[in-house]
RNA sequence: GGCCCUAUCGUCUAUCGGUUAGGACACAUCCUUCUCAAGGAUGGAAGCGCGGUUCGAUUCCGCGUAGGGUCACCA
């Protein structure tokens, strides 16, 4: 059998990353066995259905690299519900009903199904079977009118007409399901196999929604994470390959998945975790590639090829890497300010002018350096000098680094000098010190 | 409240009756170190409770408890 599941999400808003799990989901087991993954828009809901969110939503789709093999809209559909629904009421296990409206836009005739009653079951891929009363149901309504199907009667026929053999859904459906096997059985479709995905909780312990603050997937798109991690970090809520590894490509997400290991119990999402999951995926970058996703075009270009190594290890989305190139590593970038007191912080009492011989003779050794000196070179010709200071007992290397470091940086806490020096290079790391030593001497 | 679902470290999870209950994130300590970050090492941290079944239960069953979902003319 080929297989073909679909993401059925409604337009109604910005979805937040426990919709797009359900289209991770749906989309790993089609693929995994060479099947189809439909994206279906449900737009039954003409008043809250908008055309921005079904764009955000294909964008959003494209970003993960999750691609459609059809995509329909249910409004496309119309003709093909009202035709079922009239079979439905012409066979009498519909009919219309007058009602009085309760709310507005409620309608004075609605089309209701005839419930039969007893008990309906259905075996879930996940969490096995499960049984439903139907009775308390009631005659529960399954149009507006024949031109307005609702969402049970809809997802139905779609799913039917579409060829769809699994359907992938959140949990929360597993309720919608018996009343589903319902209008199925009545219209004489096959039924699916079904499969319930574990819920995503928020930090309140409570389903993702963005009513109690999710973020909408632009957002971590906006704050600089990575469709892999993202699509990385996803497909591990609720699932896992049943070894050790934690980051998995695309590629490798769709040769493992097995919908046997996913989870019964809901998970947390976890910020901190994702937070991780991203910088993996940041370091895993060339630096090229990690450039272009910086997008950042107001800084030296070759600076920031050197600088790509430690935004790697410090930043864990690319905002915050933009965030510390114009904070505590744009010292990168602009000449800093100094404080003469922290410079003079390791000085000892009884050796005055100690900082300034010091930083002297850092500057006639970083001077003959060669252009484009590594880290470990200029390590090699400074480090001498620091042990040397080191060795005279007194102040320790740090008599020596930390104002090299301070005069080069501006900063008390900042990446270690010989970096620094390899990134700005030894005719900028020496005006820098001279202005350094300039400002003690005044 | 009715119905349904779920239950292993703080979090995501491994274990498909027999393990010193493993890993990851986070956390702590130590090492490295002028600072920060990274890195390395080490450590603390879990089977909801009670009954069964069994030679043996985290694992199977029941009850309880807790949490969640759903009860729309939204999807």
């Amino acid at each position: 059998m080929s297989i073909v599941t679909r993401f059925a999400p409604s337009p109604t808003g910005l979805l937040h990353a426990g919709n797009y799990r359900t289209a991770v989901f749906a989309y790993l087991f089609a693929k995994h066995s060479n099947g189809k993954f439909i994206i279906r828009i449900e737009d039954t809901d003409a008043i809250r259905s908008k055309s921005e969110y079904i764009a955000s939503i294909f964008e959003m789709l494209a970003w993960l690299d999750l691609t459609a093999d059809e995509t329909y809209r249910q409004s496309e559909h119309r003709p093909r519900h009202r035709e079922l629904l009239e079979k439905l009421v012409a066979d009498n296990t519909a009919y219309v009903s007058k009602e009085t409206p309760q709310a507005p836009g409620d309608r004075e005739e609605v089309i209701r199904f005839r419930n039969p009653g007893g008990t309906v079951s259905f075996t879930d891929m996940i969490r096995g079977e499960i049984t439903t009363d139907v009775t308390d149901l009631g005659d529960f309504i399954i149009a507006r009118s024949y031109d307005e199907p609702v969402f049970h009667f809809a997802v139905v026929v779609d799913d039917a007409d579409e060829k769809v053999t699994h359907t992938i859904r959140g949990g929360d459906h597993i309720s919608n399901t018996a009343r589903q096997i319902l209008i199925q059985r009545a219209l004489g479709l096959p039924m699916p196999f079904y499969a319930h995905l574990p819920l995503i909780f928020d930090h309140t312990h409570k389903k993702l929604s963005k009513r109690t603050g999710a973020k909408a997937l632009t957002e971590y798109r906006d704050l600089g994470y990575l469709p892999e991690a993202i699509l990385n970090y996803l497909a591990f809520l609720g699932w896992n390959p049943g070894d050790d590894r934690e980051y998995l490509s695309l590629e490798e997400l769709v040769a493992t998945f097995d919908l046997a290991r996913v989870q019964k119990g809901s998970a947390t999402f976890d910020e901190v975790k994702l937070l991780s999951v991203n910088q993996h995926w940041m370091r895993e970058l060339t630096i090229d590639d990690f450039i272009s996703h910086l997008n950042e075009a107001s800084v030296d270009a070759e600076k920031l090829r050197k600088a790509v190594p430690l935004l790697k290890e410090r930043a864990q989305t690319f905002g915050q890497a933009r965030e510390m190139l114009s904070g505590e590593l744009s010292c990168l970038f602009a000449e800093p300010e100094l404080d003469r007191n922290v410079l003079l912080a390791k000085e000892l009492p009884d050796h005055p002018g100690m900082t300034i011989l010091a930083l002297k003779s850092l500057s006639e050794a970083i001077i003959s350096l060669p252009e484009g000196a590594s880290s470990e070179t200029v390590k090699e010709v400074v480090m001498p000098l620091a042990n040397a200071e080191e060795a005279k007992g007194k102040g320790g290397r740090g008599a020596v680094l930390w104002p090299l470091r301070y005069a080069l940086s501006g900063q008390e806490r900042s990446p270690d000098p010989f970096t620094l020096i390899s990134i700005l290079g030894s005719a900028e790391s020496v005006s820098r010190i001279r202005n350094a030593i300039a400002i003690l001497e005044r």
